[in-house]
DNA sequence: GACCTTCTGTACGGTAACACACAATTAGAT
DNA sequence: ATCTAATTGTGTGTTACCGTACAGAAGGTC
């Protein structure tokens, strides 16, 4: 792939945006163009992965999923990162499963050609894993939030990770499904988005989310957040969050 | 350091025993042994590292700790393992304060050698990543466990996972450390405590607990830990749990 | 327009873990 | 032997979330 058009979508995905002139030119000619529709399911646990996907407007939930069937989400990927760490990091699979929380555009590799541009042990093999560690430091944090913090907290940090990863202040999304992300009931988190939407930062209509007042949000949510951007602002050199005008 | 005795500690470190004997022995002449003092901080969130470290005998945990004291364990490294995969990473810092849970020996790396031996690309960089993946498992289930279990059962993932990586059956912990382990209270570790020793899984008196019947401790414990084992199974070739006679 | 499915709101009883308070026990120090 | 500090045990009331059940509302389909 090569348009130009394709190279400018191509860098809305910060890992591709932050390489160099020319490793990224020869990246992108091993890049192809890929469309993520809603619940696709990108990998399953246990599953040998033949690609790897850069998000540039899609949102991939790392879900996983116990012997009752009840999830937990672990950590999220989109346009800050890539999915499909365990292919350079050696172990070809993961215990979890990759699912489109929203649908939106993107990247894909070859299994092979990734592999063959992490041994190169250049800038981008350097960036990979210090995304690898921006994960690890989000996934610690999701711990750390699933332990101390209450449902109507994590609502907010799931709604502002969500939003920083999207274009529009419109997260598509059921209370069904974020419960499934969150690991709660149903009923949770329509309690908590009612709770949020009295005090006027959100509204919630049938499978619809609008963020209506995100600094508010900001000052609602736990540290949880802050502390995952911050590190990946240190990591990345630059934050995921939006900025304000 | 290059003493037989030395060369016999350091194998007891998985991480450093998986080696080819040529790269052992480079690796060992950059190695010191050390011994860890309970309650020793290796590293304070935001620290920069001096040193890594390849515990042989001794445990550290993962603590994060919160703005408002509380705090949760995201992960342990033991014989199992390295402590400081933020140098290799490339972040140089993590957010995380290492601290010491039960006293032993193990061994130190220089953080500049480290770098060295990981630039060079070899088996011991492959080895690593590996492991770091498999620690990302460890973080990924403690999320979930977090989010989906009971104080009694993850007590006795808790128990098993310091079991693992100790010669001895008994574990020296007081209530209070666990519950800061765990994120819970400390009257919560006691009661959990006393439903394990009612069923003589294990003895609790004052600072120690007594593992006495591993094997329904295992069938008490919930799913997460299983899971985790095999992980480090497949990845690293064996397992840290211990094998029954 | 009638029907069906999906999604959301509400209610009720149950439970696990919380916060707080304080008593009882044990170990170590002088 | 006594004192002190650390550790563990226990009780009481509160809260957040769970499981279950079901009603109402919104949207798609025929």
């Amino acid at each position: 792939m090569s348009t130009a058009a394709d190279q400018q979508d191509a860098k809305k995905n910060y890992l591709l945006g932050s390489l160099a002139t020319a490793e990224f030119e020869r990246v992108l000619t091993k890049l192809q163009p890929l469309s993520f529709a809603l619940g696709d399911v990108m990998h399953e646990s246990g599953d040998k992965m033949d690609y790897v996907y850069f998000p540039t407007t899609a949102i991939i939930s790392l879900l996983y999923i116990m012997e009752n069937g009840s999830t937990a989400e672990i950590g999220v990927v989109g346009n800050d990162g890539i999915l499909g760490i365990e292919l350079f990091m050696g172990g070809e699979t993961t215990t979890n499963r990759a699912i489109v929380q929203s649908a939106g555009l993107g990247f894909k590799m070859k299994a092979r050609d990734m592999k063959d541009e992490f041994t190169l042990g250049g800038a981008f093999q350097k960036l990979l894993l210090r995304y690898t560690q921006a994960l690890i430091a989000q996934i610690s944090q999701t711990a750390v939030c699933n332990r101390l913090h209450s449902v109507e907290q994590q609502l907010c940090r799931w709604l502002l990770l969500s939003h920083d990863r999207l274009d529009s202040d419109k997260l598509v999304m059921t209370h069904d499904l974020i419960s499934n992300m969150l690991g709660v009931r149903r009923e949770g988190v329509t309690l908590a988005a009612q709770k949020l939407v009295a005090q006027k930062l959100i509204t919630s209509v049938r499978g619809t989310m609008t963020i209506i007042d995100r600094q508010s949000l900001e000052n609602a949510v736990c540290e949880c957040y802050e502390v995952v951007n911050t590190e990946y602002n240190r990591l990345l050199g630059r934050g995921v969050a939006r900025t304000f005008a």
